[in-house]
DNA sequence: CCAAAAGTGTTCCGACTACACCCATGC
DNA sequence: GCATGGGTGTAGTCGGAACACTTTTGG
């Protein structure tokens, strides 16, 4: 009996054609995210630190010439994961990093090529791992400086739910470019159905739909900042307390009470007994991710 | 200048075929919880509530006579989202209802039929909206009783990082059938990384890699649960409080304090002035979601 | 000495916990 | 009256928020 079974399902499987379908392509879009440094002014400053994100300069058509996130097409014999960690070790030239995937788009007119579905991918870099390959022939990379604020809150009561519109702000500062969006999020809750949906109102020299990838990953970030192994994934291996803190404010947009956050994260680091040396101020003890306490 | 960089993206995309690359089939697999209630056996009892979810037998191959997530195909034209809806629609006749994107799912070897990548949502339904198709030709259907337990916890320390094993036992309990997977979580943390994946170790009587899928979504669901809004799409407009927190003890799988939980939860809902009557016990009053708390 | 940052202690408040207790109904 | 569930009050505990304070370094 099983085996008739089997032997059925195989012959199926023979005659199976997939082409008879209509099928989409699938990409990739990487959001990469690290936290840049900038040298101090005075001995005594520490470094300026500021959250970027990864843009790549089209050198074809189409939005020939505007920023997108890395990425590319999957292909026959490798997951998604796997494409998006080739796409990263081809254009960035990164392995071992932490890979999240965040979700899928599909809006019919997504990109202008024809149906293309793109599954997202958000990234933390430490950025001295990350060789940006800049002036390679045809690809052009740099780190967008990242601000991104909510300019308006609206909210409609309904007689059977409410309509809450947020809209956000992105700007991206780049070396040369500085690049802007708008980007309305709809949060509609009824009795029956919650629906969240992200709406581009306007989108400058970024391609695609990319300023909504970018939108979804970064409120997808500040949710998930909470986690000590997460954030510290932005940071070498040993860090101090201030850095964990500075990454923390920079993904969350404000500032923290020093004494509050370190009892905050006490359980999960430990102590290296290293320190940090010749700086123009009391020395800061380097911690490590205590990975027990996970 | 702008004039003649259209012209030329107009050319660029009129000679571009997409037929030149490979591309899979994109499916869309739905998880639909539901809250189901059985009669009580005593005027003074309220009814058994037990967390379902709903499958579907499968007539044809592959994995003929088999359970299954319902689901089907994208065409060319619609959304993930809209195909979603549409198969709900098809499948159960259900409409307006909560649709959550989890994960795509794009192991080579998921689906014998090919490369076939799957992404996959949550559906929230109220019971008594869902009209089961059952018995009409090929469509068999069912809700499955949900058990979902960690059975085992296993933690490696590694001189770089740790490795996280928890085994969960799966138990779907339908009319006729009972089917069980056992799923592993191998959580990875390392100073460079951290990842998370699903593994199948037995799956027995449930298609495809399902079993996966359902045990991702039991995990966001258990995840997501804490927002009253969220764990209200499974009851009527009009609710107890009892009844709500049914909901979320289902989900958790574990016993709530009820004086706690009502405290918890009293900004979230609002009361309407209606009671319950007939039973044999205090009359419970029944509230409503209070959107304006969100 | 002093600017800058590292690091600690103290008090307050709100949220969650556990547990004890009273209330309203149908039979 | 009694079984069953509806609903409330109280005291203890934990963690976060705000703020004031001490320590350590290089120049």
């Amino acid at each position: 009996m099983k085996e008739t079974h089997n032997i059925s399902e195989r012959d199926y499987l023979d005659s199976y054609s997939i082409n008879n379908y209509d099928r989409p392509s699938i990409a990739t879009d990487m959001v990469v995210f690290t936290i840049k440094s900038e040298d101090a002014k005075n001995y005594r400053k520490l470094s300026q630190k500021e959250l970027a994100l990864l843009l790549i300069k089209r050198g074809e058509h189409p939005f020939k010439n505007q920023w997108a996130l890395p990425g590319g097409f999957v292909r026959q014999g490798e997951t998604l994961e796997e494409a998006a960690c080739r796409e990263l070790r081809e254009e960035a030239g990164v392995t071992d990093i932490t890979l999240t995937q965040l979700h899928t788009f599909s809006d019919i007119d997504r990109d202008p090529r024809g149906w293309i579905i793109s599954c997202s991918f958000m990234a933390l870099a430490q950025e001295e791992r990350f060789r940006i390959k800049a002036g390679t022939d045809a690809i052009e990379a740099d780190w967008f400086y990242v601000k991104f604020e909510k300019i308006k809150t609206e909210s409609d009561n309904l007689v059977q739910g409410k309509i809450t519109k947020n809209i956000y702000q992105l700007t991206l500062n780049g070396t040369e470019s500085k690049l802007s969006a708008l980007i309305e999020e709809r949060i509609q809750y009824t009795s029956k159905k919650i629906n969240t949906e992200y709406i581009i109102l306007k989108s400058e020299d970024i391609a695609f739909d990319h300023s909504k990838i970018i939108a979804y990953a970064i409120n997808t970030l500040r949710k998930n900042i909470n986690n000590v192994m997460f954030a510290s994934q932005l940071l070498p291996e040993y860090f101090t307390l201030t850095d964990l803190q500075t990454v923390y404010e920079k993904i969350l947009g404000k500032e923290l009470v020093t004494a509050n956050f370190r009892r905050k994260i006490s359980d999960y680091v430990i102590e290296t007994g290293q320190k940090v040396k010749g700086a123009g101020h009391r020395p800061s003890k380097l911690y490590k991710c205590k990975f027990e306490a996970f």
